[in-house]
DNA sequence: CTCCAGGCGCCTT
DNA sequence: AAGGCGCATGGA
């Protein structure tokens, strides 16, 4: 057996990608932390600060602490998902086909459980900015310092539910939640009991994972679904929000009033088994013909 | 000013 | 079971 050759931990890496497209991907609502730099983006990933610079055929990637092994990043940016195996289990129907021909290259990501899932506690009845900004407020507050590179802002992880199971409602309602507060409060205390083991949801099927989920408070079919999807890596699962609902009714229903656990129900058998992805791609493809821009503030003139 | 935002919990029928 | 309403907060 050959002796390991050992690997001087860097900086920088490289993925050699094809049909990624990283700025849909970051900006299309799965997740809040990323911001839009110079020619890249900027966020935090468990511990890590993170820089990344896609072009056709790969991202940059730099951290501000030395890795060694980069298997975490990997995972958290599904590279090594075949997206078109994906998309060829996809029914064979042109709405959804133009809504993937609209969003080439969107891709999921493979999130830390539990802050997809306090996110999403904070997202009801948010705009997507909006959930940004509550996000930024209380990481700035209550996360752990990360490094940082020379000359670029101070940043902090995501707050663990252990620290924020320590808090006061109050303390989280500086950060702008409003009602959501005493929700991520007391969801954070029943993870940080073990009520919920992130880790372990994705080895239950999907029912009895998002059963599980949903004994949370605050947590509902919907956002149980969006932390299935974007953490726990069930393909199928498939959150019907108010974008979800209006396309649905729209590409599927003639614009016809359909009961909402009929719409559930289309949703759940049309799409097949990587339903979610569809959800992913008709999303972002009504945020962008709403003249919206993803992850940006529209400022006037 | 009013309206609404990647919903949920609880209260009516 | 299914539908209606209030909930904080802040942009548009």
């Amino acid at each position: 057996m050959p002796a390991e050759s050992p690997v001087p931990p860097a900086c920088r890496h490289v993925f050699t990608v094809l049909n990624y497209d990283l700025g849909a991907t970051l900006s299309s609502g799965q997740v809040f932390r990323w911001h839009p730099v110079a020619n890249g983006w900027e966020g935090v990933v468990g511990r890590h600060w993170v820089r990344l610079v896609a072009d056709d055929s790969e991202i940059r990637v730099t951290t501000a602490a030395p890795v060694r092994n980069w298997t975490w990043l990997k995972r958290y940016l599904q590279i090594e998902v075949d997206l078109d195996a994906v998309i060829a289990t996809f029914p064979p129907e042109e709405p959804l086909r133009e809504a993937v021909r609209a969003c080439a290259g969107l891709r999921l990501l493979r999130q830390d459980v539990w802050e997809c899932l306090a996110s999403f506690i904070l997202s009801s009845t948010k705009q997507i900015v909006q959930i940004q900004q509550i996000v930024a407020r209380m990481c700035e507050r209550f996360g752990e310092p990360v490094d940082v590179p020379p000359g670029c802002a101070p940043t902090r992880s995501f707050p663990t539910a252990e620290r924020l199971a320590h808090l006061r409602e109050a303390d989280l309602r500086k950060c702008g939640m409003g009602f959501r507060a005493p929700y991520l409060l007391e969801s954070a205390r029943l993870v940080a009991a073990g009520a919920i083991v992130p880790p372990r949801l994705a080895s239950l099927e999907l029912e009895p994972a998002r059963a599980a989920l949903m004994t949370l408070p605050g947590v509902g079919r919907k956002i149980a679904d969006c932390v299935l999807l974007f953490a726990v890596g069930q393909p199928r699962a498939f959150p019907v929000d108010v974008w979800i609902l209006k396309t649905l009714r729209e590409l599927y229903f003639s614009g016809r009033a359909v009961p909402l656990r009929q719409l559930v129900q289309f949703a759940e058998t049309h799409f097949g088994p990587h339903g979610g992805y569809a959800q992913q791609y008709l999303f972002h493809h009504a945020r962008l013909r709403s003249g919206r821009q993803p992850t940006r503030s529209n400022h006037k003139p």
